[in-house]
DNA sequence: GTAGGGTTAG
C-alpha cells in the first residue's frame, strides 16, 4: 500500500529512495525526521518503516532504522527490540534510547537492567554518560539495590563519578532504595552541583522522613540557587510531613507569586498543597485549593478523599469519590485506599464491604496489602474480629506488622479474651522483623484488663531483658510559626512553671464539671502503673502542648497539635472538656487521624 | 537525544 493512500498529508512521490549521493541521502534524512514529527500513531509509524525497509540501501541502514526505533520507543517495545535486534553494531545512543524507554516503560523496567548487561556483554560500545540516568532510574524503581550498587562501582571504574547528571540520578537512586547515607555521601562528594543535585537530595529526605533536615537544606539551597517547582514541591511535602502550617502556607503563597511560572496551575503543585493542608489540618483550605484547580488528575482526587477520610468526613470522602467516576475519571488502588479509610475511620462495615466487592469486580482492581490492612481495621475496630480473623487467613497476600498490630489493639479495645490476644500476639512478635514495644504495650494492657496482673509482671520483665522501650509520646504546637515539642512529663520548655500551673487550674475547672472521670484503660506506659495513676495521665505530651498552646494563642484561634502517638482515652475526654470550657477548637492529629474538639465533643463521634 | 516530582492502611 502507498503511504500516501492512508496518509493524506504526506506526499506522493517516493519516501527514501536513497542512493550514495551524500546531499540527497541528507536531504532524505531530513525528510524522514519530518515524517517522524507528524507520526501520530503506531499504524503510521510502521508504513514509514515498510517504505524505509523498501527503499534504504544497506550501507546507510544505521541512521533511519534508529530514528524508527527511537519513535517505536513511544508506542511498542517488543517492536523496538524486534527493530533493536536487526540494527548492525547499534551504537551508544541506541542503546541509551532503549535503555531509557525500558526504565520508563512499567512493564519492561527490568528489561533496562538487562539491556544496560547486554550493551556490556556486546563490548562493541562502552556505556557513556547518558547510559547511566537511564539505567538507574530503572534500579529504584525497580528498589534494585545491588544491582544498582554494582553499577555505580562500574560507572566509578570508567570515571563517570563526576558527572552531575550521574551523581543525581545516584542520589535519587539511593534515595528511593532507602539508603540515606549513601545519597548523602555521593551528594556530599560532588564537584560541583546543579539546583537538581539538592533537589533529589532534598527530596530523598523528605521521602524518608527527614522532614527537618530537607527543610534545612532547602534553607541552605537559596545561597546558591533559587528554588525551582521541583524544590518547592519536596518542601510543601516535608510541611505535610512536619503539619508545618505556616510554613506550608508562605510556600504556597511563593508559588502564587512565581508568575513567570505556570506553577501555580501545576497539577502535581496543586495534589500536593491539597495534601498538605489536609496533613496540617486545613480541611476548608484543602477544599478551596482542590475547588479552584484548572485540572485535576486521579491524585487529586485522591488527595482529597484520603484527606477528607483522615478527617472522619467518610460521607464527604465518598460524595468526592462519586462526583470523581462521574466525572469519567478512574479510581485506581489508591482511590480505594481513602475510600476504606474513610469507611474505617466511621466504623461504616457495610459500606467497606460493599466498596472492596466493587473495587474487585467493576474497577478490575487486585487488592494489595493497604487494602486488606483497611479492611481488616474496619472490620475488627467495629467488633466483627472473627471476620477479620477469617479475612486475614484467606487473603492471598501475607499479613505483615500492620494487619497484626491492627487486630491486637481491636482485641484489646474489644476485650476479646486473653487467649486470642495472645495467638494474634504472637503472630504479630513471628511478624516482626525488629523488637517493637508495640505489642508489649498491648499484651500488658489485655492482661490488666483481665486482672492477670503476674502475666502483667512478666510483660514488663520481657521488655527489661529485651531492652524494649516504649516510643515516647510527643507532641508539636506550632506558635507564631515557631514548632515546640513536648515529650510526656517534659520540663525542659522555659515556660514550664506556667504550663504545669495553668495544667492545676484546667484540672480544677475539669473536675468541677462533674463529668470527668480518669480512664486508665489505655495507661499505655507500663511504668505509668507503677506512679500516681492520675499524674502520669495528666503528664501526656499533648496535655502539655494544649496547655501551652491556650497560654500563648489569641482567643478564637484554633490550637493545632500534632501527637507521634494515638490519643489515649483520658486526653479524649479532657480535650473535649477542655474545648467547651475555654471555649476553644482544639485540632489534633495523631499517628492515624485527625480529631477536632469543638464544644465539648469530637468529630471522630468517639469512634477511633 | 542526557537527571529529579504528587496521593497509599494504623
Amino acid at each position: 500500500m502507498l503511504l500516501s493512500s492512508v496518509t493524506p498529508c504526506l506526499p506522493s512521490h517516493t519516501l527514501f529512495s536513497l542512493n550514495n549521493n551524500n546531499n540527497n541521502y541528507l536531504n532524505h534524512h531530513n525528510r524522514l525526521l519530518d515524517y517522524l514529527t507528524q507520526c501520530t500513531s503506531f499504524s503510521h509509524l510502521k508504513q514509514i518503516h515498510a517504505q524505509t525497509l523498501r527503499t534504504t540501501h544497506h550501507s546507510h541502514t544505521l541512521f533511519p532504522f534508529s530514528r524508527i526505533l527511537l519513535s517505536s520507543t513511544s508506542y511498542d517495545l517488543h517492536y523496538a527490540f524486534r527493530l533493536f535486534h536487526q540494527i548492525h553494531k547499534p551504537n551508544s545512543f541506541i542503546w541509551n534510547t532503549l535503555i531509557r524507554a525500558c526504565a520508563h516503560s512499567n512493564a519492561f523496567k527490568q528489561q533496562a537492567i538487562l539491556t544496560y548487561l547486554d550493551m556490556l556483554n556486546d563490548g562493541s560500545v562502552v556505556p557513556d554518560k547518558h547510559t547511566f540516568p537511564f539505567v538507574l532510574k530503572a534500579c529504584a524503581y525497580l528498589f534494585a539495590l545491588s544491582q544498582g550498587k554494582q553499577i555505580h562501582a562500574q560507572l566509578f571504574k570508567l570515571g563517570f563519578h563526576s558527572d552531575v547528571y550521574v551523581n543525581n540520578s545516584l542520589i535519587h537512586f539511593y534515595g528511593t532504595c532507602g539508603c540515606l547515607d549513601s545519597a548523602q555521601d555521593v551528594y556530599d562528594k560532588m564537584p560541583e552541583r546543579s539546583v537538581v543535585s539538592w533537589n533529589v537530595m532534598i527530596d530523598a529526605l523528605v521521602q524518608l522522613g527527614e522532614f527537618e533536615n530537607a527543610l534545612k537544606l532547602f534553607v541552605e539551597m537559596q545561597s546558591s540557587f533559587e528554588p525551582d517547582g521541583y524544590s518547592l514541591q519536596s518542601v510543601v511535602n516535608a510541611c505535610a510531613g512536619l503539619g508545618a502550617l505556616s510554613l506550608g502556607m508562605w510556600v504556597h503563597a511563593y508559588v502564587l507569586r512565581k508568575c513567570d511560572s505556570d506553577l501555580s496551575d501545576d497539577v502535581l503543585m496543586n495534589s500536593s498543597l491539597v495534601d498538605m493542608y489536609c496533613k496540617c489540618g486545613s480541611l476548608d483550605i484543602a477544599k478551596q485549593v482542590f475547588e479552584r484547580m484548572q485540572k485535576r488528575d486521579v491524585t487529586s482526587w485522591n488527595s482529597m478523599i484520603l484527606g477528607l477520610a483522615m478527617h472522619g468526613q467518610a460521607e464527604a470522602a465518598l460524595e468526592y469519590f462519586t462526583q470523581m467516576v462521574d466525572e469519567d475519571l478512574m479510581p485506581n488502588s489508591v482511590t480505594f485506599v481513602g475510600v476504606f479509610s474513610a469507611c474505617n475511620h466511621r466504623g461504616m462495615v457495610a459500606e467497606g464491604r460493599k466498596y472492596f466487592d466493587a473495587m474487585i469486580r467493576d474497577y478490575k482492581i487486585e487488592p494489595v496489602l493497604e487494602h486488606y490492612g483497611c479492611l481488616v481495621d474496619l472490620l475488627a475496630r467495629a467488633g466483627f474480629i472473627d471476620e477479620a480473623l477469617d479475612l486475614v487467613s484467606n487473603m492471598p497476600i501475607k499479613p505483615d506488622v500492620v494487619i497484626w498490630r491492627s487486630l491486637l489493639d481491636a482485641c484489646c479495645k474489644k476485650n476479646a479474651g486473653v487467649q486470642l490476644s495472645e495467638e494474634v500476639a504472637k503472630q504479630l512478635i513471628e511478624s516482626e522483623g525488629s523488637v517493637c514495644s508495640g505489642v508489649y504495650v498491648l499484651l500488658s494492657r489485655v492482661y490488666g484488663s483481665a486482672s492477670k496482673w503476674n502475666e502483667v509482671g512478666l510483660v514488663r520483665k520481657l521488655m527489661t531483658d529485651k531492652g524494649v522501650t516504649k516510643e515516647p509520646g510527643c507532641s508539636s504546637i506550632e506558635i507564631d510559626g515557631v514548632a515546640c515539642e513536648f515529650f510526656a512529663g517534659d520540663t525542659s520548655h522555659p515556660q514550664t512553671k506556667e504550663i504545669y500551673q495553668f495544667l492545676d487550674e484546667i484540672e480544677e475547672k475539669i473536675e468541677s464539671t462533674g463529668c470527668y472521670i480518669p480512664d486508665f484503660s489505655q495507661a499505655t506506659l507500663v511504668d505509668e502503673l507503677d506512679r500516681g495513676k492520675k499524674n502520669s495521665l495528666r503528664l501526656h505530651s499533648e496535655r502539655l502542648a494544649i496547655a501551652f498552646g491556650l497560654l500563648n494563642t489569641k482567643p478564637g484561634v484554633p490550637i493545632r497539635v500534632f501527637k507521634n502517638l494515638r490519643i489515649c482515652n483520658d486526653c479524649h475526654n479532657v480535650t473535649k472538656l477542655i474545648s467547651s470550657i475555654y471555649d476553644v477548637e482544639i485540632i489534633v492529629r495523631d499517628r492515624a487521624r485527625f480529631h477536632h474538639f469543638k464544644d465539648g465533643s469530637c468529630s471522630c463521634m468517639d469512634y477511633w
